[in-house]
DNA sequence: CTAATTGGTCAATAAAGTTGACAATTAGAT
DNA sequence: ATCTAATTGTCAACTTTATTGACCAATTAG
């Protein structure tokens, strides 16, 4: 058996080790790239807040982050206090519904973001180049049917 | 355009996202599947160690767990200590060189490790019946693309 | 117009990680 | 044989993050 053709490194590495360590490489690269842009002031969770916002154009409802983050809503408030008072974020309340609260980005926020969507799109063109666009293609449709897995109607958590 | 034909939920959602809750997927399943078992003491990263340690078979190295959590010493230490408290590990000090310390699954470490690997399973067969051994070969390899692009010689953190 | 539900806040506490200082062991150079 | 120097881990104090429990305000259902 030669060395040229053993088994690669991952073949017996369990899959939710591999989903670990590869967002790991996402989050080095967004977190250098914030820190280096200066905004080294972001929470943990804020990078998921910061990036998540940054496409739902009007605005995350809280709620969601809570059911997204995993979190408690006290949790969630705190977060989003944090990067409140840092500058990343505004606070607003739904006219239709005074209770409910909902988080967009300010100025700040989406400078942030634009440094983060960078790095995130920088790997990604990486990838593409090492793995090709079809794999990416059938990686992202694998990991979506993971996602529809953990979300039967049961699984959410009742605060 | 018809409905039946609109494009994925998941189209847009960045990578690191799917990663994310893709893994979160298998955290709930193992973490449910511990708390039933009467494991409900395994603290957050326990999960890692506890899955991670199940296959090492000689024990792991705490230097091992430090770089792979991408935490403190201080902190790796503090885990293990917990985990070594609740009955999952054992402590073993490198005869070679005694200021190493490895770690070994106890008698409930590896019970709780099964219970672990039994939900984790569940779940890839699932996953296997829904996407194919096919994409889940290439879905492991960009993964694994992925991960090699984290670990450029440079990455190492100093502590 | 109550009563229940939903959405969030406040306060106290717990859990997890960080930094800084230091002890023990080993390695390298005299 | 020491005498540094580097590696490995611990102790102690502190910060950050998240949790629980009690509560208030707005909405919705009878």
């Amino acid at each position: 058996m030669s060395e040229s053709e053993s088994k690669p490194w991952y073949e017996d590495v369990v899959l939710p080790a591999l989903l670990r360590h590869a967002r790991t490489t996402y989050g080095v690269a967004m977190r250098r790239a914030l820190d280096e842009a200066g905004y080294d002031d972001v929470p943990k969770n804020g990078l998921y807040v910061i990036g998540g916002l940054a496409m739902g154009a009007g605005g995350v409802p809280l709620g969601q982050l809570i059911r997204e983050l995993r979190i408690s809503k006290q949790a969630a408030g705190q977060l989003v206090d944090t990067l409140v008072t840092r500058g990343y974020l505004e606070r607003a309340v739904d006219p239709e519904d005074r209770r409910k609260l909902t988080v967009t980005l300010s100025e700040r926020g989406r400078a942030a973001a634009a440094a983060q969507a960078a790095a995130r799109e920088k790997v990604d063109a990486e990838l593409l180049d090492i793995v090709g666009a079809d794999d990416i293609q059938r990686t992202r449709r694998t990991l979506a049917a993971l996602i529809d897995m953990g979300n039967a109607p049961d699984e959410q958590p009742d605060d």
